[in-house]
DNA sequence: CATGAAACGTTAAAGCTTAAAACGTTTCGG
DNA sequence: CCGAAACGTTTTAAGCTTTAACGTTTCATG
């Protein structure tokens, strides 16, 4: 019996593909509550609270283009976004300085403030809703999905 | 020095937070993938592909409010993308025997060989796009990910 | 049996999303 | 300088998505 095979039981070549079902159902469900949770508590959406975690990391500013880059999103979808962030009162928009094709898009004080709130109320909620997998876990996984780098990563 | 950190650097209690943002990135990239290849393969998107790959699995059809709860969509999403499908000629739809509120969801001929074509592909573009993750990492995250399970996994 | 609650589904309004086209701006080679 | 190419953004059309409201049907219960 040494020409056994060694794969076992159970591993008929489809890990990546169930891999990819659990990961879309496990995003799908906390999309799902965060999009509740933002609605409720702070009468927002996920894709508004996107940007603005994007633009928190940037005080400087950001370029609509590399807004949606960093977000992988269509350029046309962010000029929604902003735009119900601004009417909101949260973001600003002024020109470039030297380029009148390009914006930059900041956070408003109001907007700076409102996000603070928010962020915490987010880490919370996932540290809740992630709650069945393991601080380890979470670590391994993550540094696993890690390796999986793309291309825009590399422009902050 | 006995009274140290157990902790090692590194680990500052926001493991969950980073596995979160790591799983939306992976699958969105992966989710922009499928969409321009099931876009440019087989002219159809991808909540159609999902609502098919829910109906191949249930030959006997499926209830709207079924296919809902296993998609994580609401209702009445599905009502529009089955519209549509229907107007592909690859789902149709039937009244329920005993109950005129319900109705029954199944694929066609043609959409039953559509489907085998599309579900063949995109297991190689899984394949493909996760490739990076080894078999047996992706068996254990996707092991991590399924304590996850929620209500919906109870009915199908 | 009547009746009210629950279940099934659609519709409407608002917002999100994409791809592609259109538009103005800037850069750069010749 | 000038034209072409690249760049940055918006617009458009189509589709996806949610919530809330609505109409119908079913079912439990009094």
């Amino acid at each position: 019996m040494v020409s056994a095979p060694l794969r076992l039981v159970g591993d008929d070549g489809k890990e990546r593909l169930r891999l990819w079902i659990r990961l879309l159902r496990v995003t799908r469900e906390v999309e799902g509550a965060l999009r509740e949770r933002l609605k409720a508590g702070f009468d927002t959406t996920l894709p508004r609270f996107d940007v603005m975690a994007a633009l928190w990391r940037a005080p400087e500013g950001m370029m609509m283009s590399a807004l949606s880059r960093f977000l992988l999103v269509s350029n046309g979808n962010v000029t929604g976004i902003v735009e119900r962030l601004v009417a909101d009162g949260w973001v600003e928009r002024t020109g470039r300085a030297g380029d009148r094709r390009a914006s930059i898009v900041r956070l408003t004080d109001a907007g700076r403030t409102a996000f603070a709130a928010m962020a915490a109320a987010n880490a919370r909620w996932i540290e809740e809703l992630l709650g069945g997998v393991s601080r380890d876990d979470a670590r391994d996984v993550a540094a696993i999905l890690a390796s999986f780098r793309s291309p825009w990563e590399d422009d902050q």
